[in-house]
DNA sequence: AAAATTACTTAACACTGTTAATTTTCCAAA
DNA sequence: TTTGGAAAATTAACAGTGTTAAGTAATTTT
């Protein structure tokens, strides 16, 4: 049949629009200014339409928040080559770090608002896919630090949850403005490398200061 | 001028009216309930007023994110006895995680909402009084550990924001709901409260386990 | 060609924060 | 005691929000 085929193409290219059109407000004018009454604007429909292709406004977020995830993904392709897993690690961090700092809005998405979620929950297998391997790739990495002595060792769920926490602390607290009025402007990305350095070299037994 | 004290008097009754129906709509219904309209119903007066009283909407959860503040250094006062800076460490770390699992919402225009921040930006002296005050206690805390030789040296700012980076990052993870599709529900809290101690006691330098 | 299905739009509902203009209330001086 | 003016509160409106029910237009099937 190449006429539904045609027509589920078609149903896809216009899903394809909606989103993009998502993503050109999100990213231009952020996650508050993005309305299904601009959306529809922009790709020339009545903003009833948008409903036809998406349930709800979440359920575009999630969508907009997996790409974020690719974007993350693409940046921790220079982790590829690192075979020693405590300077894996530290550039597991840093990525991280300058990740949230570059795409605030994205972090945003990913880590912080509600919407994705609600819609996650709403979805029939309802698994955090990109979460889930985002994290097994931290456990991973922790636990071979582990198992060869370089790190302080313990539960890898929770040492992975620990440190997930900071990076994710750190930039939270950043885009959020709460580091604004307690350190110079300048100096908050440099402070809070920092801190990633403190805590890992806090944590490294490799006697060997690879953080340097 | 006996009048114009009472007239005064009358306009800060008003305004704590005001804030005890942001209040009232803030924990029994969440951040995102509590509307202009909603307060102006329970006060009694029409919407506007509340205009009369109050800058923005913005200015009104400056206010409660303040109250939020004066809860926290409540739980904190359990701090006062605790001698060792470690011990004690330990303890601002489980207070910090428990205020945030118990008050969520408090904790979310405190630490995540733009809202009071944005109001703060406006005024006049735009210090984060609060803010600053807790991060210092944090700091002070961990200068003495360091110069006790208790933990992990180093820069003490770096160190504080990587602590308090990594309390917020669970805490904020959790009530975003991003572990929730990652391990059990029941599990969320004992998980945290075992990152913390995996990462304290990383940092030890004691030699003698106080963690336990 | 008629019927049925699909795609899309119009109009509306029930909200939101916020402002300008207007009315009511209150107190002090004539 | 009446009048004038300031202060306090209100009405009405603006410009937006997500979302839904009902109706129209286009397309495919019978």
């Amino acid at each position: 049949m190449g006429i539904t085929e045609r027509k589920e193409k078609q149903k896809l290219e216009i899903r394809k629009m909606i989103l993009d059109a998502s993503m050109k407000l999100f990213i231009e004018e952020g996650y508050s200014h993005v309305t299904i009454r601009k959306i529809a604007d922009i790709i020339e429909y009545s903003p009833t339409t948008v409903y036809l292709y998406f349930k709800d406004k979440d359920e575009i977020f999630y969508n907009l928040h997996e790409l974020g995830f690719q974007k993350l993904l693409e940046k921790n392709q220079n982790l590829e080559g690192i075979k020693n897993p405590l300077m894996r690690l530290y550039k597991m961090g840093e990525n991280y770090l300058d990740f949230g700092m570059e795409n605030p809005e994205y972090y945003d998405i990913m880590f912080i608002q509600h919407a994705p979620m609600a819609a996650l929950m709403e979805m029939e297998d309802c698994n955090w896919h990109y979460g889930d391997s985002a994290l097994n790739a931290l456990k991973q990495t922790i636990e071979e630090a582990m198992a060869q002595g370089l790190i302080h060792v313990g539960n890898v769920e929770a040492a992975a949850m620990g440190i997930w926490g900071m990076v994710h602390g750190l930039v939270s607290l950043a885009i959020r403005k709460r580091f604004d009025k307690l350190i110079p402007e300048q100096q908050i990305k440099g402070m809070m490398r920092q801190s990633l350095n403190w805590m890992l070299s806090a944590v490294d037994r490799s006697g060997n200061g690879l953080g340097a």
